[in-house]
DNA sequence: TATCATT
């Protein structure tokens, strides 16, 4: 990133990418929030170049371990890109995540740290409720509270990020250790831990040396295995269809079938190039755009890169596109939950590519 | 009783 050792007084700024001051509100500048572990930023950038061109684009990873944090930073040309990119993909599913595009916040001290964790809170408190007892303290960027992921029940801890650590702390001093109405139990609410400096057990100088082997075997891991649990719910808005192709999809992940893909898919002009696997859409509506290629595969696995054929002419879908997967085993479930599947009037055929783009 | 929101 730091080109050479004249950045250095610019990146005090805190905002060098985008040239502007750190008190400054950003029109063109987007955080984006729980993306998937897997996705890597020339996946993030590619999906965010389908709305307009991308200035920048920084996916946060973690210092030691080069692991991703789960969220980054797009910065547009134009203002009128990043406000479609919120439009259009925020709340977009992407595997096991349902990603949040919105506005960064201009950088600064303040707010950082504003992040607390509750417990102690009644098992029957919802978000809102959470939200509404935390909210006479200052303005709340995210809320949430852990659930059982088996029951869905809550398990009577959350956390509550406030846009300013000043919010956080006077938070602290008027509710750690308050009974909330119709509750027996006090709630202890402190600062939460750093997720990127969680160094309870992991020496960090092993860490650094072999950052994948301590990751699995050596410190605690706080993810669930259920975390990981795929919840089929539907891509695009809500059609039944659409959750039974999934269904079905997921459940003959590994089916025989599976190998008669990937034999068609060795033939010559074979659908494996380079670093993925690309997938023949076909029976596209003119009107289709990128994002529509995203909303369709992304639940499905890590999706690379997607493209919509047009006419150089009209600019109108040429009724074909075509999506690039990382892994051979979600592009197969996405083959065979998306093949047949019903889009708008028309009934999508989607294949791996062969050499003549033929349909198969 | 611990999620990945500030480059």
């Amino acid at each position: 990133m730091m080109a050479n050792g004249m950045d250095t007084v610019v990146q005090q700024n805190g905002n060098s990418a985008l040239g502007q001051t750190s008190q400054e509100e950003s029109k063109t500048n987007l955080i984006v929030n729980y993306l998937p572990q897997t996705m890597t930023q020339e996946e993030i950038r590619s999906l965010f170049s389908s709305i307009g061109e991308v200035e920048s684009c920084k996916l946060i990873r973690d210092k030691l371990t080069g692991q991703s944090l789960g969220y980054g930073f797009v910065n547009y040309h134009r203002p009128e890109d990043a406000e479609k990119a919120i439009n259009t993909l925020n709340g977009l599913r992407l595997q096991n995540k349902t990603i949040k595009v919105s506005y960064a916040r201009p950088s600064s001290e303040a707010i950082k740290g504003a992040n607390l964790y509750v417990s102690g809170l009644p098992k029957n408190m919802a978000q809102q409720d959470l939200e509404n007892l935390f909210s006479p303290y200052g303005r709340i960027i995210t809320s949430r509270i852990l659930c059982d992921n088996m029951s869905g029940l809550s398990k009577g801890v959350g956390f509550i990020r406030f846009d300013q650590r000043v919010e956080a702390e006077r938070a602290i001093q008027e509710l750690n250790g308050t009974i909330p109405k119709g509750s027996t139990e006090p709630i202890t609410v402190k600062f939460a831990n750093n997720p990127s400096n969680n160094n309870k057990a992991i020496p960090p100088l092993a860490a650094y040396l072999t950052p994948q082997a301590t990751r699995r075997f050596g410190g605690p891991i706080h993810h669930p295995t259920g975390r990981f649990r795929y919840i089929p719910l539907s891509p695009l808005s809500s059609t039944g269809k659409t959750m039974l192709a999934i269904n079905k999809g997921l459940q003959s992940r590994y089916s025989p079938l599976a190998g008669d893909l990937l034999a068609n898919s060795m033939l010559p002009g074979n659908a494996m190039n380079g670093s993925g696997w690309c997938i023949f859409v076909y029976n596209l509506a003119p009107e289709t755009e990128e994002n529509v290629l995203w909303q369709l595969f992304g639940p499905f696995g890590a999706v690379q890169s997607v493209k919509v054929i047009r006419d150089l002419q009209t600019n109108k879908c040429k009724g074909f596109g075509f999506v690039t997967m990382t892994n051979y085993e979600e592009a197969v479930v996405a083959i065979q939950s998306l093949n047949g599947y019903t889009l708008g009037n028309r009934v999508l055929q989607v294949s791996f590519k062969t050499n003549k783009s033929k349909a198969a």
